[in-house]
DNA sequence: GACGGCATGTAACCAGTTACATGATTAT
DNA sequence: ATAATCATGTAACTGGTTACATGCCGTC
């Protein structure tokens, strides 16, 4: 349900059509919180319903028309409402490869070694990524305040936790590789 | 879809029935793998099914019948393979205590102090129980091999990445804190 | 003519959550 | 009596994924 919460978010910093709103999950907030344009457009759809946002159809030249979406009175509530709400005991875990880790003598070890250096290089990306975009918009941390702290506060999380990712990753790797090399 | 994976791995640690499964799941793998025993009971009756597991109806003395389920040549078979399997690009992020922070100046920052330290706790708790773990079960780790390096490796993934979110919430609620007294 | 970007959706399916349901034994 | 533990399930609902569907514009 807080799909719906991520996107009343992004309408507040910017109003927006459906396919924008994709976009934007493509990247920035949907770094934290990822949906695919098909849980947009039925959320948005539940969303004009429930009244929290409005809707205007916009045409434009040399494009579809679109419909320009902007959160009302009552969705801004609802979200003061949300963002003070405190949150369920505990975010539930899924991790395939911490159950692919566990189960590695039940396989091939190798391949479980491939499978992390994989992660590892996935989750060394989207670091570069995070760096990137923190330096590009966030060159001088130690001035901001409001909601550009917030949204850089947001972007240090992200590299936090995939540094002690990456970290854990190579610590593993090498682990592997000499019990391996110890044992076989 | 990998729950069944997940239980294939725990019963090829042990055999078991689904309400011992069900337990398993409340620690151990459930700490990064979360299934409730409606979803396990469903997922058994699949496997079984399937082919990839066996079950034997246990009477006992005193206590309800059980059925225990092992892990099938086949199943066997399919698990390996899984584990050599890539991943899917990437794991999909939902993470709503950055949605909160990100729209923090759209609510009452007060509350997200709130929350961040709520979360904070929760997580501080966590780290604690996996170091506990960690020294109950894996005293020396600089011996272990196999099967249990595989299970410390994983338990020391979840360590890492609590204690770096841990840091990122201190270093947050100070950020907000200062950033609250400052302009406010 | 084929592909990529813009723009909107529907439908079927799968996985996870919540609520409901039963019934014995053991401990307080 | 009441609650906790052992043990098994069904049913309804919600949210997410995959596949399908349409159509215009501009570029290669």
């Amino acid at each position: 349900m807080s799909l719906e919460y991520a996107i009343l978010v992004s309408l507040r910093e910017r109003a927006g059509s459906g396919y924008e709103l994709a976009r934007r999950f493509d990247k920035s907030i949907g770094y934290f919180w990822a949906a695919s344009h098909q849980q947009i457009y039925r959320s948005l759809k539940r969303m004009v319903e429930a009244g929290w946002i409005d809707c205007d159809e916009v045409a434009q030249d040399k494009r579809p028309d679109k419909k320009v979406y902007r959160v009302s009175e009552d969705g801004a509530a609802e979200l003061a409402r949300w963002i003070g709400e405190p949150a369920t005991p505990s975010s539930t875990t899924r991790n395939d490869l911490s159950v692919k880790l566990r189960g590695a003598s039940f396989g091939d070890t190798g391949s479980v070694i491939a499978e992390l250096t994989r992660h590892r290089d996935m989750h060394a990306e989207r670091l570069e990524l995070y760096r990137t975009i923190a330096q590009r918009d966030f060159p001088d941390p130690a001035k901001l305040a409001g909601r550009e702290l917030h949204q850089h506060l947001v972007l240090l999380g992200g590299i936090r936790v995939e540094e002690a990712f990456l970290a854990w990753c190579d610590e593993s790797i090498e682990a592997l590789e000499s019990d391996r090399g110890g044992s076989g």
